[in-house]
RNA sequence: GGGCGCGUAGCUCAGCCGGUUAGAGCGCUACAUUGACAUUGUAGAGGUCAGAGGUUCGAGUCCUCUCGCGCCCACCA
């Protein structure tokens, strides 16, 4: 950059003999963000450019605020990184959209948490001064993971951040809500939903986590009207028979055929109850003979609708027995309740039998309380039109997962689609915009608008959406295609009538070296900003790209990271060699063998990495560079050149060098670029090796001539 | 009950459309070295490519089955 002094050997001072990551990353990133270079606006500002004109926009997954990084932002963060650097250089007009969510349940729970520790609950605060605390909370912590994002280099547009709770995006939301409501798709019903009594809201299927239990199954005799017969009928909760409308086998089984339509008096309640036909009985199962309780389950909702059956709410939204359970039972705890019951049905002789059960519990990802199963009144949104045609878009390609076999779990979950329950009853989050409602929306409401929604909808106007959308890659893990991604789909051919992207980037799952979950509970997670502070922000992406093979789950191993730091020492004394020797040389014009060799390689290679990042096969792009440099460029012609000083070799070398720098900047940006800031160049309109533009094909360098040339 | 992924060196993984002595990183062994780099170089040890059968002139590589591991979905009460 500046006049840089030379010791006797020619050498940069500049260049120090250990590469440190620490002395030069958070100096770049400085340099980066200050120059704007993330900002389309000044990133696109050559004239001889084959792709001016044309963007390529990624928005981030949002973020949850109460979120730190963690390994699979990490991953997902470099990949997004990686496609966007690399296309800024290709001359797109580039924009990565960064942001985040709201997180509904998420940050409720976590500021909740915190009164606890000072003694307090919500409800001491009201809704009002508690929506502040959670406000000012965001304030404090809700940007710490953008923080990390910039540590680990992201090259978002920082000026363009967006939150799901900001104004702007609360009309959005809005505005989204009130169509579907004009359009007569979203309606209020009795459903029994997963209902979560600590969190004291609903949550939808997607929202539960399941627990493998020992359980017990127990087996009740209700005796048959007016016979001395009983049918036996098998649960796991037998609390609920309180609150049984009936009892349902399936109409092919031969053991009760005879009894459909024939009335039982149920026990400790003596309420008569019909017996009732339903195909979705299993006859293996149990005695195949289930009580049905319309408020408390699912299946026996639907069993009770098509029955014209009562229904008996018999547990409250705290979990505690009501009224109607009968006054033996009301305010027990359900726990309390199964208690008593068992030892009344004991006293009756109704109780044939108990079996061991392991079976799965369904439970609140958010607080991991066992959710209770209840009827209530709860805000839908009609499905069928909307999953129509997101489903035809990936059908037909205009939309693809990449790698393709994920689209089954979208079909799977979009061929099954039930309408889906938008209200919740927490606090935080946006409000139901119609009158007297004061439930709010689920948080994926908001984040199903994301792609379109940052970019400035509904105002029509808004440039940067006629500008920037759709989008071409979104990012993301897998266990949100039907969470997120899918809704995003529907959202967007609703309000945009176009899709939101085209690539569904699905990155693998980061596992413990021995495939467990990496989890913070557990302790078996790895914080990369620790990686980061130990090996660097580069070698942190080496590695995690590095592992990145075949679209499979990663085992993760720090040796990768270990490796990338490697690397980086590698390339930086490559570079030392390469800027140092410059005396002594012979005159030489023509190429030797082993000159020929390492361009044509050095090309080959180029090609071949450009079309792995063209398929997203990040990991093999990397080995390839990394196969190259070390072994070919280092290893054998270095070796070679030190043997046959001469101005071939030189400039050879020095090509070289450039050549492997842009190819290897979008992965390893730190070094890449003070590496080049530290080469001498003739024009400094190319001091910056991220504001370079490249042809499409790195290997036909737009502006060859005129820097690799000294 | 459906669906998906994986089983190749001690560990983590490459090996594309099947083709000569199966590769890398880390680890291990021996040697080298004050002029890019010990965060290095050279050489080496280490694998019946989960198992069985099949297709083929030829199979980690394609097909079938078996065993083992992991994950996801579904209203088995």
């Amino acid at each position: 950059m500046k006049n840089e002094s030379k010791n006797s050997k020619g050498m940069d001072e500049k260049l120090l003999k250990p590469y440190e990551p620490k002395e030069t990353e958070d100096k770049i990133y400085e340099i980066w963000e200050k120059g704007g270079f993330f900002r389309p606006e000044i990133n696109q500002s050559r004239t001889n450019n084959p792709n001016k004109g044309k963007t390529f926009t990624v928005v981030i997954p949002p973020p949850n605020v109460t979120g730190s990084l963690h390994m699979g932002h990490a991953l997902n963060a470099t990949i997004q990184d990686i496609l966007v650097r690399q296309k800024r250089m290709q001359g797109y007009k580039t924009l990565w959209l960064p942001g985040t969510d709201h997180a509904g349940i998420a940050t409720q729970n976590v500021v909740e948490k915190k009164l606890k520790k000072e003694g307090l609950s919500r409800h001491d605060l009201g809704k009002e001064k508690f929506i502040e605390r959670v406000w000012e909370w965001k304030k404090e912590y809700g940007n710490i993971i953008l923080g990390q994002l910039k540590k680990l280099g992201a090259s978002c547009d920082w000026s363009r951040t967006k939150f799901t709770m900001d104004e702007d995006y609360a009309k959005a939301v809005k505005a989204a809500f009130l169509h579907y409501y004009k359009k007569g798709w979203i309606y209020q019903g009795d459903r029994v939903v997963n209902w979560c009594v600590r969190c004291q809201t609903s949550l939808s299927d997607l929202e539960l986590e399941y627990e493998e239990e020992k359980g017990k199954l127990w087996h009740i005799k209700y005796p048959i009207k007016d016979s001395k017969k009983f049918i036996t009928v098998a649960t796991t909760r037998p609390e609920t028979m309180l609150g049984d409308s009936a009892v349902a086998v399936n109409p092919k089984d031969e053991r009760y055929k005879k009894l459909i339509g024939k009335t039982v008096i149920l026990p400790i309640a003596n309420r008569e109850i019909p017996i009732v036909a339903d195909r979705a009985i299993e006859m293996e199962f149990g005695t195949g003979a289930v009580k049905t309780t319309p408020a408390h389950d699912m299946l026996d909702f639907e069993i009770g609708q098509k029955n014209n059956l009562p229904v008996h709410k018999i547990i409250n939204q705290f979990g505690k027995m009501t009224t109607e359970a009968g006054s033996e039972y009301e305010g027990l705890s359900a726990k309390d309740a199964r208690g008593k019951i068992i030892i009344e049905l004991e006293k009756l002789s109704l109780l044939e039998k108990t079996e061991n059960y392991d079976h799965r519990v369904s439970k609140c990802y958010r607080c991991g309380k066992v959710i209770e199963p209840q009827i209530s009144k709860q805000w839908f949104l009609k499905m069928d039109e909307l999953a129509k045609k997101a489903k035809e878009a990936v059908k037909k390609g205009e939309v693809s997962f990449c790698p393709k076999r994920w689209e089954k779990v979208y079909f799977n979950w979009m061929d099954n689609i039930k309408d889906w329950c938008v209200s919740r009853q927490i606090w935080w989050g946006h409000k139901i915009p119609l009158e007297g409602v004061d439930d709010v929306l689920d948080t994926w409401f908001s984040s199903a608008l994301w792609p379109f929604a940052t970019l400035g909808w509904p105002e029509e106007e808004s440039s940067d959406l006629k500008e920037f959308y759709p989008t071409q890659v979104i990012s993301t893990a897998r266990d949100i295609i039907n969470l997120w991604v899918a809704r995003m789909i529907f959202s967007s051919y609703e309000f945009m009538k176009q899709k939101p992207f085209t690539d569904i980037i699905i990155h693998p799952t980061i596992l413990t070296k021995d495939g467990k979950r990496m989890s913070k509970s557990l302790g078996t997670g790895i914080d990369p900003m620790n990686l980061i502070e130990k090996y660097g922000a580069d070698a942190t992406r080496f590695g995690l790209i590095y592992q990145m093979m075949g679209g499979q789950d990663i085992h993760f191993s720090e040796d990768a990271i270990m490796a990338g730091k490697k690397f980086a020492n590698k390339l930086w004394n490559i570079a030392r060699f390469v800027s140092g020797q410059s005396e002594g040389l012979k005159p030489e014009t023509k190429k030797s063998k082993q000159d020929e060799e390492i361009i044509k390689k050095l090309d080959d290679i180029i090609n071949s990495v450009n079309k792995d990042m063209e398929e997203y096969k990040f990991g093999q792009a990397l080995h390839t560079i990394y196969d190259f440099v070390w072994h070919d460029f280092a290893d054998e012609y270095i070796e070679y050149a030190k043997k046959n000083q001469t101005d071939k070799t030189k400039e050879i070398l020095c090509e070289s060098l450039k050549k492997i720098l842009t190819i290897l900047h979008p992965f390893m940006p730190f070094i890449t670029e003070e590496i080049w800031s530290v080469l001498p160049k003739k024009n400094n309109k190319f001091q910056h090796l991220s504001r370079l533009k490249l042809k499409p094909k790195m290997s036909e360098l737009l502006i060859t001539k005129e820097w690799l040339k000294q």
